[in-house]
DNA sequence: GTGGTAACAGATACTTGGGCTCAATAAGGA
DNA sequence: TCCTTATTGAGCCCAAGTATCTGTTACCAC
């Protein structure tokens, strides 16, 4: 490949997370990773799909667990059930989840594990993992409210 | 009907709930919650579709969404993001779920909504609603390991 | 009891979301 | 350049759940 388009850095370092783990950056993979370095909130594999219509349904599918695998990507459980994708650079962590506007934040400052140490320690459970999403209005979507109303 | 099957307590309870919120209580629903009250753990759509072999496809998922808004079912979402149900006659609550034997145990005791409170507050968020499963190994399952070991 | 009406059940076709397979292709090392 | 292996994409397939439609049942008034 001689020609190869300007990507953003942030696209750069998803290609750079899988080079890491042995993973070719092929064209498809850098197409992919430009398309989902772009997006500000998360989004779903059908979604994705549409932002690149020349992939194979199966490449894409792929490429989404393989980010995930990568730890590039994690998937956000909305309030109704369904699976959505945002990016992850950062270790284990929450979502804040708008369910006006469907912006997200990450949750930082939560001392949630400790909690969840310490009542599962009391069930006489050891705790191996778990699965947090939060709901509710952000400010941005609060304030418009208070000044419509 | 003349004759109708005795029904367990829980059963009975069900089949109320039911009642109180203007729902008819039909032969098709009283053997689903026949066979409800007798799970002692989380099942899947599937597995209460072939424990209830004479009843149709749609019934089954129907009378599912219309426990878990009625409050007497509520959804489990296991570490690999399979949705299970399971009994639910208790307000809102959360699960240790065994990751070994599948058991699973309602957290109660927890002051998780206080920390969510503080949380979503610092950045701004409006709580309305959160979702979180917690993973690990029962008292049971590390005790029998420790026996083998 | 009988009859009317609205809720309900069941069959089935359809949609959605994703996985599997396999032949063709591309990447990277020797 | 050649060889090996990873990757791709097309298409088929499957599971889970939904929509629709027709026949049935429960409940209420009489």
């Amino acid at each position: 490949m001689a020609t190869r388009k300007r990507m953003s850095p942030l696209a750069e370092q998803i290609l750079e997370a899988l080079e890491e783990r042995g993973y070719r950056t092929t064209e498809p993979r850098r197409a992919v990773a430009q398309v989902v370095a772009n997006q500000d909130r998360h989004f779903t594999a059908e979604e994705l799909r549409q932002m690149l219509p020349g992939l194979g349904r199966a490449t894409v599918f792929r490429s989404l667990k393989l980010l995930v695998d990568v730890g590039v990507l994690c998937r956000v459980l909305l309030e109704d059930g369904a699976l959505h994708y945002q990016m992850s650079l950062r270790g284990h962590h929450h979502h804040l989840l708008c369910v006006e506007c469907g912006i997200s934040q990450d949750l930082t400052g939560c001392d949630i594990e400790d909690v969840l140490t310490q009542t599962s320690d009391r069930h006489g459970f050891e705790l191996s993992g778990h699965w947090l999403e939060v709901y509710g209005r952000c400010r941005d979507c609060r304030s418009k409210e208070a000044v419509s109303a």
